[in-house]
DNA sequence: GACCAGGCACATC
DNA sequence: GATGTGCATGGT
């Protein structure tokens, strides 16, 4: 495939993602730091289970950055207790908040100014943060215009034979970079709907049947 | 009860 | 560089 058929493709199944599911206004969270600690607290678990453990943070009033870092372990991991994983979170919670206070006066509009790869380092240099939070923090906390890549995404373009589902992160990244311009908006909808597709239509038993994708299908 | 979810760090080969 | 394992809750 040229790369020009490759971002047809690419822009084609977006719009059959986008008509069948409507734009997602992701990322939810009413703050740039509620986004972080979603991206954290989502990791290799279901959404229904962070927005427990958000609400506890917020009943809690427990919310910034100071709070977190300044709670105890055992009190900050009994409130995100329903996301799972809660004691390793808990410290990287407090990893981020400790980030984002020396360096940025615990200021996620701050940590934004900070240009895109140099920042995406920083944060993959804090403990328990990986690729897919970074990109996402970068993305829909800090409005910067990184692809995010997570298993659904494999899972589909691999299927679509795009590549082979075992590709590395930054192989996958780099593939929707390079093909697709880059744009905040266009780049945050476009995984939002990769995400939606995958939950509804692409597990791994799938059952295809109403997916929007059907038809394209070419594994 | 098995399987999965908007991963990551670490050990081992 | 590849592969395996622990982490833990809640929904299907």
């Amino acid at each position: 495939m040229t790369e020009m058929s490759v971002e047809r493709e690419l822009l084609k199944m977006y719009k059959l993602m986008r008509a069948h599911f409507g734009y997602r206004n992701w990322w939810p969270g009413e703050t740039s730091f509620e986004v972080c600690i979603g991206a954290i607290l989502t990791q290799n678990t279901a959404w229904s289970n962070v927005k427990k453990a958000v609400e506890n943070l917020k009943n809690g009033k427990l919310l910034s950055s100071r709070k977190i870092f300044n709670s105890s372990n055992k009190q900050l991991s009994f409130l995100i207790k329903p996301s799972g994983y809660f004691n390793q979170k808990a410290r990287t919670l407090k990893a981020f908040c400790r980030f984002l206070i020396h360096n940025y006066n615990g200021s996620c509009s701050r940590m934004s100014k900070v240009e895109t790869s140099e920042l995406r380092n920083k944060l993959l240099s804090v403990k328990g943060i990986g690729p897919e939070t970074a990109d996402s923090i970068l993305l829909y906390a800090c409005n910067k215009p990184v692809f995010v890549i997570d298993a659904y995404t494999k899972r589909i373009f691999s299927r679509h034979g795009f590549f082979e589902e075992n590709i590395k992160y930054d192989g996958a990244q780099f593939f929707f970079e390079t093909n697709l311009k880059r744009d905040i908006g266009f780049y945050n909808d476009y995984h939002a709907q990769i995400v939606e597709t995958g939950k509804n239509y692409c597990r791994k038993k799938p059952g295809c049947e109403a997916c929007p994708l059907k038809g394209l299908l070419t594994k």
